[in-house]
DNA sequence: CCAGGTTTGGAGACCGGTTTACAGTGAGGG
DNA sequence: CCCTCACTGTAAACCGGTCTCCAAACCTGG
């Protein structure tokens, strides 16, 4: 509606048009008290007609910017897009908005960068920062961490139970009558025991389960690798084996699928996450669903919480569910 | 390694502490001109010390972000994956950084919201908002289209090839022998006659190949639901004809594997995009690459150069190339 | 030794909002 | 009729940087 030519319309445009001052118009923008309903009227008559809006950076700088940004590990991880469905459903309605940063490199760079103003809180899958740095973190910037087990003070976490996920597919891989159960895991740091990530979690249960069942001979360890992310070679290598496992669990889905690309319908596959690939009746993945929407949601929820002034720490656990498939069903 | 207790390090506080003025630490931050060796080495070692991070939104204000916005069009485009990855490379090595913006409601908003200051310029994939107001957009900030088949002035544009990659697509599939070919494609708002839409032309030059073939009578036409995103239903309807084709062309390898999770290995599938689950082995579709990767990488450097003062617009067409695999070999 | 040019560093305006402190105004109570 | 107080709206400081002068110091050659 405005004939604005390069440089955009500014509060203070606003407040001549409007032959008010600055002050009115902000506080009109924030619905902040002490504004008559005629003021208020005519203020946002005039924003209408410019066409005005505030600028992010401006804002950001004294008060907030109302973006909340979600840190993602890495492009392609599909289990993200649950998250962000849920992180978005849960900001609908009011004022702030989900940005999403890639991880491009060492994952304290991303949340540094996201911490430098841009946003005003912060949701994160950073399994490998350490807690110290993070509860540093979040003397600046709220934080959510997805899928950590640590109990920290400063910031909030939301996990799934990994421990009774990752035993109800053993549990099931076990009453199929499989004994060579093998585990497709992520690259070692990852999986540092005692670590509290998610990924070292489902490691000890696998072990602890195999040796339960007196299956510790049969304990078969596979990693991603490192660089490429790809697992097919590691799933591949497991089939190389002189005694190959007949089922392999898989640390999350997204490698459960590189396991199904090397193995076929040969070797009994269980993922972790339940995506949406999970599903497909060509994939039919059977895999652990945790909430991954859910997890989404109360992450944002949180944020939204420690932004209305909530100082005491919050932590979610998200319920898990088998969902068989026939990917198991040999 | 700073001993902060809330506040962050501000551009003062070195000033401060290496005894010198703001400006001259901005100069050192900028690289800019008129700063001694002596003076530079000083200050450097005192944001070395203090941990000093320049604030985003203050920089932004006056100067740039050094954030590079790209809207998503919908969570879970697998296509996007790809656009991502190249636009990171991309900016790899500059001062530059991608933040992605999932598009929650109708595309203006979002970019919108992106250009409120928050970014310094602006890559998206938004087929069906108007030309002129993208050219006014573009006169704020800097704006790389993806897939618009326009020739706008004020922005600059990165598609593929279209014409050529549905061509590739009909002719195999024809030469395949196959007559009842049906194409499944995005909602009518997404495919108008004309828009210049990628989906748009793909089902034109469907409607074409199929009429030089002289098949006009079979062309049939489905299309995903508008609000669920899921294209299985309408793939199901195809099969529910009375003459059911026997090979699907699907607008892009989303429809694609929602086509055969509803016709399995019945109807010859092909795609478009060339998505990385194309590729495995328990999906393995027939697909149009696009350089994605390719295209990403781009459109990110064409902002860099726009950034860098380039004001005659650029437009970029990326070559396709049809991968064959078995989804169409039956 | 001096005029003129080149570095070097700093003072201060500025970006576009938010927020605090305060002045003016009108109504209600004694 | 005066005083108090709630209500409106404004002036101005402030956030943390950038950037445009400008002054002082430092050559350099004649």
């Amino acid at each position: 509606m405005s004939i604005r030519k390069g440089r955009s319309v500014t509060i203070s445009d606003v407040a001549e048009a409007a032959g008010v001052s600055r002050a009115a118009v902000s506080k009109v923008l924030r619905n902040a008290y002490g504004v008559s309903p005629g003021m208020r009227q005519r203020v946002e008559s005039t924003i209408e007609q410019l066409g005005y809006r505030p600028s992010v950076a401006a804002r950001a700088l004294r008060g907030s910017s109302y973006r909340l940004g979600l840190e993602i590990p890495y492009t392609g991880a599909r289990f993200m897009t649950q998250i962000v469905e849920g992180a978005k459903r849960a900001v609908a309605g009011t004022p702030y908005q989900i940005i999403l940063a890639p991880a491009d490199g060492p994952e304290y760079d991303t949340l540094e960068s996201l911490a430098d103003g841009l946003v005003d809180g912060i949701i994160a899958i950073s399994p490998l920062v350490d807690q110290a740095w993070l509860e540093d973190l979040a003397r600046r910037v709220p934080v959510v961490m997805l899928g950590r087990h640590d109990t920290p003070a400063g910031y909030d976490t939301v996990t799934g139970d990994d421990h009774a996920g990752a035993r109800a597919v053993m549990e099931h891989l076990l009453s199929l009558g499989h004994r060579r159960i093998a585990h497709l895991t992520e690259p070692e740091n990852v999986t540092t025991p005692g670590s509290g990530t998610p990924h070292s979690v489902r490691l000890e249960v696998y072990r602890a389960c195999m040796a339960e069942a007196g299956l510790a001979d049969h304990i078969r360890v596979a990693r991603r690798d490192v660089s490429g992310g790809d697992a097919v070679a590691a799933a591949a290598a497991l089939l190389a084996l002189p005694e190959p496992p007949t089922a392999i669990f898989a640390g999350h889905d997204d490698m459960a699928v590189d396991a199904l690309a090397a193995v076929g319908r040969t070797v009994a596959v269980a993922g972790y996450d339940n995506t949406d690939l999970a599903a497909h009746p060509l994939i039919d993945l059977t895999s652990v669903d945790q909430e991954g929407v859910e997890m989404g949601a109360q992450a944002a929820t949180m944020l939204l919480e420690r932004l209305q002034g909530r100082t005491e720490p919050r932590h979610h656990v998200a319920t898990t569910e088998l969902r068989i498939r026939s990917s198991t069903a040999l």
